[in-house]
DNA sequence: TTATAATTGATATTGAATTTCAAAATCATT
DNA sequence: AATGATTTTGAAATTCAATATCAATTATAA
């Protein structure tokens, strides 16, 4: 069992809410997949393995993964939020392809910390934050 | 003549549009507002003064006024597009309440350096980028 | 003034996010 | 294993902002 099925299930319990096989595949899918995904793109995979699963149950189990801190909710101004996998991963921000569409996610500690005095300047309490860079790639540069 | 409708009349001229009545009501209402406006804030307001002016033109007319520099769209991922100046003003990120709303505009010019690097050592070539610290104000704080 | 092309606003459409609701599934308790 | 209270499910409906459509209107250059 993984560590995350492992805090699904003590947050659902914690709600009482079930465990369904529903929420264990999507899960699952979630999991197994790197790419960051829409509710639709995690749709359109889990419905292979179960034709009965619906979209509804897809969207509600994202932001109950969220909820428990399994998933993150990214929105790139796409007009779609996709998912992409907190537990085990750090803060991090950005670096969005304009041409590919294709992103990296980077840290800088430096800049977490002069965000930080940032804030302090102006007497604000920070809770998070969100940065995102778009630009050509190297892979795009090269072409 | 503002500055701003000089850029936008040449702007319109460039491009074979048409300077209306209509384009420069909304423009006005945008330059006199200082706070952040969806479509729909801008309609209310604009109607006022004209109440034959429909929503379409002032989507269309702000969409305008972002190509020509003068306007920019703010997603805060609150589901509404916002816009805020741009002409005069320079780059900056946002610092946004989370318990009132209001947002405040900062820079930082060793965080702006940083981000140049963090792109270099990706390989990457930035464009445009956007910062979001989203917590409490100081004026929240003290209630 | 006229011809041409762009603009307008009411309305329709789109598309993602979210809600609704009756039928089905979960699970603690027998 | 059966019960029953409660939650969950998926299809479909709804919402809501963004965007497109289109016939009538308007701006502008000649």
């Amino acid at each position: 069992m993984s560590k995350e099925l492992g805090i699904f299930i003590d947050y659902l319990r914690k709600k009482d809410l079930k465990l369904t096989e529903q929420r264990k595949e999507i899960l699952n899918v979630f999991l197994k997949t790197e790419r960051h995904l829409s509710v639709e793109d995690l749709y359109n995979i889990a419905k292979r393995k179960d034709p009965n699963i619906g979209q509804a149950t897809v969207f509600r189990t994202l932001k109950l993964l969220q909820e428990a801190d399994i998933a993150k909710e990214v929105d790139l101004g796409d007009g779609k939020i996709r998912y992409e996998h907190k537990y085990g991963h750090e803060h991090h921000d950005h670096l969005i392809c304009i041409r590919c569409g294709r992103f990296v996610e980077a840290v800088d500690p430096k800049i977490e910390k002069l965000q930080d005095n940032l804030c302090k300047r102006h007497g604000f309490l920070p809770q998070r934050h969100k940065m995102e860079i778009f630009g050509i790639c190297s892979k795009c540069k090269t072409r």
